[in-house]
DNA sequence: GCATGATCATGC
DNA sequence: GCATGATCATGC
């Protein structure tokens, strides 16, 4: 093969040149691999397949980026195809592995991560299970990424927000809901099947976690910058937060009626269960507004309505799961996983003393390392109680984080148990009281 | 007043 | 058609 001077290992501009030429093909197709090779199956085969073999490329070192003369790292992510006909990230999109020791005394600018991935080739390929990976097309154009001066202060206090928990001795209950665009995800082995790594301000041992970019946030980057209408850009809103909260702030205090009023939505009847929510929606996207940074940032919005008491009214659903699947799955490939490390915005009502209900405030919130271990030991009870008896899985009063109850359409909505027979599907709640608390210390 | 069981409307 | 967020409804 001829390609070693097809490209200019020192040019940005000549190495996204030459990446084009996978563009709409698979890398089976446009160079020739030994033997057996296009059978693997493994997704990280890819990306180093593609380096060896396409950009016949061996990096000196595994510090620094892939093409340190080009300052330039390479990525190869997969995406899939949404009911629209467009393409979505398939996951979120790791960058590099968080040592500890080093982030801590690391400054933002002269980070391992600026360095590593400041420039960034991302190349993406249309997942397909059944479809060996040297098979898989790349099915859009790569994209030669620099962080975006707009993207830039979010994702700069991402880090800052990691490395502060690290020096507060606190790695081990990093949680990617800690943060907006850059996220400190689980990397590795899940269980107990890889030794925990140290913290420099800790002795407490911490699962080994890499900066990632969260998937909404490389959603928005295929999709391409579309809007424009940009909270961020705005004066006086050098936050997420603070964007939100202003947004909100006009309707604090307003009863349901001047809502309704203001927004011009109205509750339809007594079972219009999505009215609050919708409220809370035509708050946040404004007039023609939307905020992409909610989108990019994954945000988890949940609405909460509490009693004069203030504990919420219901308890907080979660996606339903599946009894046989849950029965060969870890806790960090879990969907509840995936949402108890997520960033929520509590739109919060309450009624007054009059009993009149009103919207009361919207605040961010993660959920305390404690408690997500607590949520975890709820996850494998249930997971055990499954194998052992479908119908018996454990109840509000067993936890004082999270329980399991009945979600579907109606009594017929049931699902295959382990058991053989058809149950009342089920999902994770968080409890109404765990809720409650939870306000109280934000 | 709370835990638990049982839906409902919506959007894709 | 179905998953999802959210609420309704009942019994103690």
């Amino acid at each position: 093969m001829e390609n070693k001077t097809a490209y200019d290992k020192t040019s940005p501009h000549s190495i996204y040149e030459y990446s084009l030429k996978l563009f709409g093909k698979s890398l089976s197709q446009v160079v020739m691999l030994p033997e057996g090779i296009e059978n693997t199956r493994n997704r990280g085969d890819l990306g180093s397949l593609v380096e060896k073999y396409f950009f016949e490329h061996v990096p000196d070192s595994n510090i620094g980026p892939d093409f340190p003369d080009a300052d330039m790292e390479l990525k190869t992510t997969g995406v899939v195809r949404t009911k629209a006909g467009d393409y979505k990230a398939k996951e979120r999109l790791v960058l590099s592995m968080i040592n500890f020791e080093k982030v801590a005394i690391e400054k933002w600018e002269h980070s391992s991560l600026i360095s590593k991935c400041r420039r960034m080739l991302i190349l993406f390929y249309l997942y397909e299970k059944e479809v060996s990976v040297s098979d898989r097309v790349f099915v859009l154009p790569p994209m030669l990424y620099e962080m975006p001066e707009r993207d830039l202060p979010v994702i700069k206090r991402d880090w800052e927000f990691i490395q502060g928990k690290i020096l507060a001795g606190k790695a081990h209950e990093l949680s990617e809901g800690d943060t907006f665009y850059l996220g400190a995800c689980r990397k590795g082995a899940g269980g107990d099947k890889e030794p925990l790594r140290t913290q420099p301000m800790s002795s407490e041992g911490a699962k080994a976690r890499a900066f990632s970019f969260k998937q909404n946030y490389l959603n928005y980057l295929i999709q391409g910058q579309s809007s424009d209408s940009n909270l961020l850009n705005s004066p006086n809103e050098e936050s997420i937060e603070n964007a939100t909260q202003l947004r909100f702030r006009p309707f604090e205090g307003m009863s349901i009626a001047e809502l309704s009023e203001k927004l011009n939505y109205w509750k339809r009847d007594k079972n219009h269960k999505g009215f609050h929510r919708e409220l809370a929606n035509r708050i946040l996207k404004g007039k023609m507004d939307s905020i992409p940074e909610l989108k990019k940032a994954g945000i988890e919005m949940k609405t909460i309505r509490l009693k004069r008491n203030g504990i919420p009214r219901e308890s907080m659903s979660f996606p339903g799961f599946n009894f046989l699947e849950i029965l060969n799955q870890e806790w960090e490939d879990s969907v509840f996983f995936e949402k108890i490390e997520s960033k929520f915005l509590f739109v919060v009502f309450q009624e007054d003393a009059l009993g009149i209900e009103r919207l009361l405030c919207a605040r961010y919130w993660n959920m305390p390392y404690g408690d997500r271990l607590e949520a975890q030991r709820v996850w494998e009870e249930t997971k055990r109680r499954v194998a052992v008896d479908a119908t018996n899985l454990p109840s509000a009063r067993e936890s004082k984080v999270a329980h399991v109850r009945p979600k579907g359409r109606d009594g017929k909505d049931k699902a295959l148990t382990p058991q053989g027979n058809l149950h009342l599907k089920q999902c994770f709640w968080l409890n109404s009281s765990y809720i409650g608390e939870a306000l109280r210390n934000i």
